[in-house]
DNA sequence: TGCAGTGTTGCTTC
DNA sequence: CGAAGCAACACTGC
């Protein structure tokens, strides 16, 4: 979706509304000084493209630079006419926050599109901005030859040549580690977060605390499958909003409506004829949402 | 009212 | 090396 409305745009200019936003290098160094730095090295530069590499968004402008955008747990980058609110202005009421606030249109004016920490000025009256209430989401430039947190993902689980002997290989890494912790561990498979871990064991029936060494190969055989089928599907159906996620257009997602296990906790089981219950319990340090009799436990 | 919970990840400690 | 616990942050819902 960005792909078809930032190439060809310049970047007139940059702003945020805190120190910090801009980061640095691999793992995460945060330095309020790294903004200025950041904006006069794009600030005239020309978007060329923009792709995804695991969760992470990637601007392309010319000279081998990139922008590089992590939106972590409550990111959305939003693509609209913008305008800041000065001694004249007046914003829509609930905007107070941040001095940014989109013109003559509803879905931007979504309150979960209020929290504006980061605002790209484009060529042709249009911005580019990054909405974010908790202020983990990063955004750093990458220069050619630089290291970055890129280097350490996993293949692209939706790529035509991660297949199944490539996936077990690379869980086997991790024999006695759960399930999920693996299928969400960026450093072996790039993309798969909370939402989608949950989903795809659901559909695989095997516990999220399932020992990766114990799993029988067709139980495998199976995540594979399904990590390629839900992955497709979240984006088929433009994300999840269940909480605060929006399109570039502001509009909500709707993978949300298809989810069999996230967030039903004490619901029935949607399989059929199943009649199981969804639990709740964490693994790794996440809610992990499972069917306490369709998904067996390795 | 207080606290658990939240499309995530990195650091510290053991 | 890996796992667990915590931190960053702001808001919602029970």
């Amino acid at each position: 979706m960005l792909n078809d409305l930032l190439p060809g745009r310049k970047i007139l200019d940059v702003w945020s509304s805190y120190g910090g936003v801009i980061h640095r290098g691999k793992n995460h160094i945060k330095n309020k000084k790294y903004f200025s730095q950041f904006r006069k090295k794009v600030v005239g530069e020309k978007i060329e493209s923009v792709n995804r590499r695991g969760k992470n968004v990637l601007i392309h402008l010319n000279k081998n630079k990139t922008i590089l955008v992590h939106m972590k747990m409550t990111g959305h980058l939003l693509f609209g006419k913008y305008q800041k609110a000065g001694a004249e202005t007046k914003k829509p009421e609930g905007w107070e926050k941040e001095p940014w606030f989109p013109i003559k249109n509803k879905a931007l004016q979504d309150p979960f599109n209020r929290f504006i920490r980061l605002v790209f000025t484009l060529s042709n009256g249009k911005h580019l901005v990054l909405s974010d209430v908790r202020k983990f989401a990063k955004v750093c430039l990458i220069e050619k030859g630089e290291k970055t947190d890129l280097d350490d993902l996993g293949p692209e689980p939706l790529d035509k040549n991660f297949n199944f002997e490539i996936f077990k290989t690379i869980i086997l890494h991790r024999p006695n580690s759960p399930i999920k912790s693996v299928l969400m561990d960026q450093g072996l498979i790039a993309g798969i977060g909370n939402i989608y871990s949950d989903e795809i064991l659901w559909l695989s029936g095997i516990h999220p605390e399932s020992r990766v060494s114990k799993a029988p190969e067709e139980k495998l055989k199976l995540i594979f499958k399904n990590i390629k089928l839900l992955l497709a599907k979240g984006i088929k159906f433009k994300g999840d909003s269940t909480s605060d996620y929006r399109n570039p257009d502001g509009i909500r997602g709707a993978f949300q409506y298809h989810h069999k296990v996230y967030q039903r906790k004490g619901e029935k089981c949607l399989k059929k004829g199943c009649g199981g219950k969804i639990s709740r319990i964490v693994v790794g340090g996440r809610s992990a949402h499972f069917c306490d009799r369709h998904q067996k436990k390795y």
